[in-house]
DNA sequence: AAAAAAGTGTAGCCTAGGCATCATATTCAT
DNA sequence: ATGAATATGATGCCTAGGCTACACTTTTTT
């Protein structure tokens, strides 16, 4: 069995380094904010089925986001726990007031990222791709940042 | 029973909309990218805390991620089954070669992305914030542009 | 050297989010 | 109008990633 060097184990708070406010809530915030992510993508999606002239059935819905049918259909029962939803057989999902919200939200920032992720000089391709998922994470503070960066450098 | 149009189920495969290579692949592709998040997360994290001189404990991981040591342990059980850590009970968790490669990609890029927000005028906190979540979805390709972005904007 | 403290690991429980499969309901086409 | 095709919803199974609680080991303190 080796020895272990006492010296590694005394370490005491942290006085001197880099501030370091908490890594940890940074950690528990992301959490946080992935936990919403599929919520996000579901509205904005199922806004969007409407918004194109169509219904927004279990199946278009599973097709777009590419599960399957079960999947969605389990998703969908979140949305209307969480209050975001209706259905009705046979005759597509609905979102409720929240849910429009949210959809016109999450859509609202989705444009944006993208928009910033080309004027730094991001391929069209490679910015819708990252932004599917960069989306979620981006706070209103860097959202207000984006657009004022959007602004100005026009 | 209400009737529905029977127009708005026929919906060829969507001649002229705006060509739309395939949402299903970015979905897909997202959902891939997040599973790899949180290995990166422990990798940068084992890395660091071995860089700033100490050791990588469960105790230490799960302390800095938010987490229970139950978790961390768990986690880590999943890095040695990937090749990407080992361990020694009670002298902590080491990266392999392949780890050690992980976490200097995942470093580089969480700090090119924070530069980043911040150069776009993202304030400090919220840039560090949000790149803790945004970081794992962006890809090289954007990588290089952040990089030819902050380059040229000196 | 014994006691206390700290760390580790295991087990059991939970939810989210995937999947396939099956039974039923609806819609569409003949 | 009826048979085929399609959509729906339920069930069961899986993994990831959280948690608490408990047992055990190691380290530190007295
Ligand atoms: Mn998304
Ligand atoms: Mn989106
Ligand atoms: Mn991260
Ligand atoms: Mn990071």
């Amino acid at each position: 069995m080796p020895s272990r060097p006492a010296a590694a184990r005394k370490r005491p708070p942290a006085p001197d380094l880099p501030a370091e406010p908490t890594q940890a809530g940074r950690f528990e915030q992301a959490r946080r904010v992935q936990s919403m992510a599929l919520l996000e993508d579901y509205a904005e999606l199922i806004a969007d089925l409407h918004a194109t002239g169509g219904e927004a059935r279990p199946t278009d819905i599973a097709r777009r986001l590419g599960v399957t049918h079960a999947t969605a259909i389990k998703a969908i029962t979140r949305l209307k726990r969480e209050g975001l939803a209706t259905a009705r057989p046979y005759r597509g999902v609905f979102l409720t007031e929240e849910g429009e919200r949210l959809a016109a939200r999450v859509k609202a920032r989705h444009l944006l990222v993208v928009e910033v992720l080309t004027a730094i000089g991001v391929p069209p391709d490679a910015a819708e791709q990252d932004a599917e998922g960069i989306e979620h994470h981006v706070s209103d503070i860097t959202l207000q940042a984006f657009a004022r960066f959007l602004k100005e450098r026009k």
